[in-house]
DNA sequence: AGAAATTTGTTCGTATGTATA
DNA sequence: TTATACATACGAACAAATTTC
């Protein structure tokens, strides 16, 4: 806790986030909802509008709100933003190579195996296998493209822990942005080589059977694949 | 890529982010550098100073610059407390358990050590055993609490993946600050109870020696025995 | 040491485009 | 269509902190 109340004051825009925190964190504000207008919400905290909007951009900025333009402020909650601009930064900053990005990423998939095999629901089983038979079956590089896509995330919300999914999915879309060639090339191999397919096979049955060896020698084998790519 | 020239028109306070983000990417701007006034920002963004201050005021959300009273803004680059703002809103606004955190905290430690048996670098070897020594032979829970804190941070440096550590950083301050009381139970504990100690010598051998199973050894048993401490 | 200039922090007033009834 | 409420954006002013001379 670094701002006690025994602190002269706070800045005028944090009053405005903890507003909004606590009041979503008592109840009075769920996802949806509309906050008071900006002049209102300046009256309330003793702020000017100003400072108000600055908090409501911050709020904005990290997922909490979303703004409409004549209509006012509303909860947004959605958290996949904030995480994907804070990791691509990152990324995009630190000058970090795309093989740290995959890496880190296949990390995330094998932990995520470890708890699937424990966690996954039965309709989580039937999801990801149907999401291999599309896959498999797939005649056009968009349609692989989708159903790799949804087999991958499946496996992940298989695990139960919104930690790790809200980090993988930031990852996943770090790499949309920032390399979009990379899983198309990927991809485009997959028509001609069955080893991908395999790689796929094996990995849902891990998770299907809770069979945590085979699911990892999959992914194992996945990412194997995956590393020829470099460049 | 969302916006794309064909559209209409960017919002003034974005264009203060992508200016700054592009002159640091093109090195015209490194960490430590001080940014142009914020008058002078408006004149050549042609915006009003208003809006450069809620640009600036996420980029410093962001991690990306820090301003000073009375000084100006200056480039900072430190991403750890917007990841541990984001991840304490999810644990916060979503209402998740602390369980859910230490699985997480678990899956990075285990992911590091697959790394760090390949990667980690003879200074890290050292460093990770005078940490255990000192945790050993540590007199004050004070003291237990710093080495093991370090310790473990090592392990994940040693992974020399920088999503990895930065992610598992932002985890650990979200532990401390909304689970003041956990950690302190556990160190605790380890003053008459032995084997908590064991599971950091054959972590630490992991590390050192490259062996692999002994290190997720270690690691499992350290956390088999974090998990009794639910309340 | 002290005064002046610079810079961020904060507020108020005003004008404009948008959504909704 | 009109009227109202609202977010968006700008400009000017003063306060507070820092730097500079």
């Amino acid at each position: 806790m670094k701002n006690s109340q025994e602190n002269v004051k706070e800045k005028p825009y944090q009053l405005v986030i903890d507003h909004v925190r606590g009041e979503i964190l008592h109840g009075n504000l769920k996802p949806g909802d509309r906050l008071p207008g900006e002049r209102e919400l300046a009256e309330q905290l003793g702020i000017s509008r100003n400072s108000v909007r600055e908090g409501l951009r911050i709020l904005e900025n990290m997922g909490v709100t979303s703004s409409q333009h004549g209509a006012g402020h509303y909860i947004s909650l959605n958290f996949d933003e904030p995480m994907t601009e804070t990791l691509s930064l990152i990324y995009t900053m630190k000058g970090m190579g795309r093989d740290d990005l995959t890496q880190f990423r296949y990390c995330l998939e094998r932990e995520a195996m470890h708890l699937a095999v424990d966690y996954a629901s039965e309709q989580q089983k039937i999801m990801i296998g149907k999401h291999l038979e599309a896959l498999l079956s797939a005649e056009t590089e968009k349609d692989r493209y989708e159903h790799d896509m949804a087999l991958h995330m499946t496996l992940i919300e298989a695990s139960r822990n919104d930690y790790l999914i809200t980090t993988y999915r930031a990852l996943t879309n770090v790499i949309e942005d920032y390399i979009p060639v990379f899983r198309g090339k990927i991809i485009e191999g997959m028509k001609s080589n069955h080893k991908l397919e395999d790689t796929h096979r094996m990995l849902v049955m891990g998770v299907v059977n809770s069979d945590l060896r085979t699911g990892l020698e999959g992914l194992s084998r996945h990412f194997e694949y995956i590393r020829q790519f470099k460049d």
